[in-house]
DNA sequence: TGGGGTCCT
DNA sequence: AGGACCC
């Protein structure tokens, strides 16, 4: 079948994805929870994530909370705390970036990361490149996660999400179509429900029924972001990579007039108002213009001479 | 499960 | 503005 085989990496792609995110840094947190039934949604009622050992008693997300300790007795259930996640989740993304500066962060939990020509850096593989990834993670965070390698994103998020948890997945050019003869077209990145249950109407089951259609047909019922997955399935890059990294730190720093050795003097209301008025339309703007791609808080308010 | 985001038409 | 899809 080699339609589909594409000879070579015109780029390398991985795709990474952190297990059961929300739980692992608790868990990282609290060692005593590891391997454990746990869950966070405490606060809400409501199961928003769950360690793979609940998962394996059939608990899943969305649960009642009342319902998850019936089928689980003993779960631990958590209050979710975002802020530490998103620290993870920052110290994660550090990490990525020592391995190559072209990042798309793509969620709290998840990155594309482009390794394209690194592979003589590390004399090695993608596949093993993936592997120190991964090790890193594990040991400077303690926090699993599975990455997918391949020459588009999407096949990358095919990879990554092929073998969970803790998994290590490439997809060269010449093993494509192995692959997509196992997924099932609605699992596709971009293909939802409806377009699903279209395709569906034209006997396309699985990814590769799908890659196998000719363009033409394609163009003919589809628009734009599904022609471009599609050629992302065939192994020809379309979908653009957004090299887009949050800032991890932003300072504001402001000088008083005039100088003082008493320290008590930088208290007085109206020497600090212009500071704290000028932190707040950092903060409104930093608000408007990350919108929640990052989590905001307060490091430090220093004072220094 | 659902609230909030992006991209496309 | 509305639809489809994502996390």
């Amino acid at each position: 079948m080699q339609v589909l085989s594409v000879h070579s990496w015109p780029q390398a792609i991985a795709h990474l994805d952190a297990d059961a995110f929300f739980v692992s840094c608790e868990q990282a947190s609290m060692p005593a929870l590891k391997g454990k039934c746990v869950a966070v949604g405490k606060e809400r009622g409501i199961i928003i994530a769950l360690s793979y050992e609940a998962k394996a008693k059939g608990v899943k997300r969305g649960m009642f909370v009342s319902d998850a300790k019936r089928i689980c007795p003993g779960i631990i259930i958590l209050d979710s705390n975002h802020e530490t996640y998103g620290l993870f989740s920052v110290r994660m993304f550090e990490i990525l970036k020592r391995f190559s500066p072209k990042i798309e962060e793509y969620s709290v939990d998840e990155a594309f990361i482009d390794l394209t020509g690194l592979r003589r850096l590390y004399s090695c593989s993608y596949e093993e490149i993936a592997v120190k990834i991964q090790n890193t993670i594990e040991q400077e965070l303690s926090i699993s996660v599975s990455i997918g390698i391949s020459i588009t994103k999407v096949l990358a998020k095919i990879a990554s999400k092929y073998k969970k948890p803790h998994g290590i997945t490439a997809i060269p050019g010449n093993k494509i179509h192995l692959y997509l003869s196992n997924i099932l077209i609605e699992d596709v990145w971009g293909i939802g429900p409806n377009t699903a249950s279209l395709l569906k109407k034209f006997d396309i089951k699985t990814a590769l029924d799908f890659a196998l259609k000719n363009e033409n047909f394609v163009k003919k019922y589809l628009s734009k972001p599904y022609i471009q997955i599609y050629k992302e399935l065939k192994g020809e890059p379309s979908i653009e990579f957004i090299e887009k990294i949050s800032p991890k730190s932003i300072s504001k720093a402001k000088s008083f007039y005039p100088p003082s050795q008493k320290p008590e003097d930088l208290i007085l209301p109206h020497q600090t108002m212009p500071f704290a008025l000028s932190i707040y339309s950092l903060t409104l703007f930093l608000i408007m213009a990350l919108k929640d791609r990052c989590f905001l808080f307060f490091k430090a308010i220093s004072l220094a001479s």
